[in-house]
DNA sequence: AGTCAATGGACTGGACGTAGACCAATAGAC
DNA sequence: GTCTATTGGTCTACGTCCAGTCCATTGACT
């Protein structure tokens, strides 16, 4: 009785080799503005233990973020790997050729990402926060409010990426990191319209306020008419 | 500005050895029900490249397995490797260990498995099925209407992992075998007792019966029924 | 009875990743 | 000015994992 739930669970065991997933990871990192233009990362021997990878292979990923104009790295004490104040922009490949790449994944990416985020959302408003954690939500509101079209995206994913952290659920959120990197790519395909800008800005604020307020039905409900633009945009761009 | 979310994206890369993670893939594969006693495998050399490790490994993973008495290999044209009708009963590890070792990692793991188990039934109440998604539905909840106690955790894994494939998207399905895999030991402390089982049987039906009208709310709300029960019911255990 | 295709079983050379030690530079503390 | 702790930079010996190849076994088909 083989179905087809095997291609769930005879899936891959590894993405690549350590060398290509550690770049992968870091630039999750830079990319989800979990560390911003001016950071330092943690130093080299701390970070290697932590992803569980030798320092060596962590050198080899940074150099080469370092040779794509992501990082730069200083030695001596109070040295380290910073994040560049200017990022490289990324590279719109034509949409075409992201439909067709990617139409085979697009709807396991969508789906995924309106589970999480709209589960997210819900299980934020359910829990009791802390004042820091109150804080933290309403400071990335803020910045993604402030952010210009060139910082938006990185910014928006921070401001999502700390809904999930709020639920205190690290699973949660690394799932919605992955995720939300799969459709990076094509995100940065469509272009960035000021009118879609500030609708999002409103349906973020509705949401922040409701998971605020303790409101889990709002959230999700809110959530979701926020994802439902964004795909709707999305598809009709790649039709 | 580096926070609590690089708890998440600065995770580990990779979780162990090729070996250890192939181990637990096929582990993953035989007690969520994916293949049943009498069930056999893909060959090797298939599965080698599916899971993207060398035969080697591969094979070594198989020999653990089958020193742990969960599958048994045979040569020559038509043979392979079969999953056995007798499967070695898990340990019962005192629920006092496992809530030290794992009181970290429950909440977590019961958060993300909410929100996985819940949208996921509402996606599948939102796609329209074709016949063979329905037959194959169906055949999940009677087969795990039909189960004895020793069964009863593997099919009912079966069904809601096949809840999880209806929706269409193989990574929600991933998510969902690894949460429920991290869930296990728990659940394995926990003595099943038949009027649990009898409750989760017609919880069961509920959702499924919602999925196949095409009633995602009714779908989502069952199905949050019916986790609350096992949730509630492993806390106060583990209490 | 013989054939043969598919499968598990075994071996080898090379590439990759790791652990650990050591060097070099830097900026604050004194 | 000197010292020193911290950080990036470099090297080496070792273990793991892999791709490829060939062998051994089996049972359905002719």
């Amino acid at each position: 009785m083989v179905v087809q739930a095997d291609d769930a669970v005879f899936r891959p065991v590894r993405a690549g080799n350590p060398f290509e997933e550690t770049v992968e990871r870091l630039l999750q990192a830079i990319k989800l503005g979990v560390v911003v233009p001016g950071d330092r990362l943690p130093p080299e021997r701390e970070l290697a233990t932590r992803l569980n990878v030798s320092r060596v292979t962590l050198r080899e990923a940074i150099h080469a973020l370092t040779e794509a104009g992501y990082v730069e790295s200083r030695r001596g004490r109070y040295g380290g790997t910073f994040v560049n104040e200017q990022l490289p922009k990324p590279r719109r490949t034509p949409a075409k050729r992201l439909a067709r790449d990617l139409a085979a994944g697009l709807d396991d990416a969508l789906t995924l990402r309106f589970v999480l985020e709209t589960g997210a959302a819900e299980a934020a408003a359910t829990r009791t926060l802390t004042d820091a954690e109150r804080d933290h939500l309403q400071r990335c509101l803020a910045d993604t409010n402030a952010a210009t079209l060139t910082d938006y995206r990185r910014l928006d994913s921070r401001l999502h990426l700390a809904i999930a952290e709020v639920t205190g659920s690290p699973s949660l959120t690394s799932a919605m990191a992955d995720v939300r990197m799969r459709l990076n790519e094509l995100l940065d395909a469509i272009p960035l319209l000021q009118p879609n800008l500030d609708h999002s800005n409103e349906q973020h604020r509705a949401v922040v306020d409701a998971i605020l307020a303790g409101d889990p039905q709002t959230a999700r409900q809110t959530m979701q008419e926020h994802l439902a633009g964004t795909e709707a945009l999305l598809r009709a761009f790649l039709e």
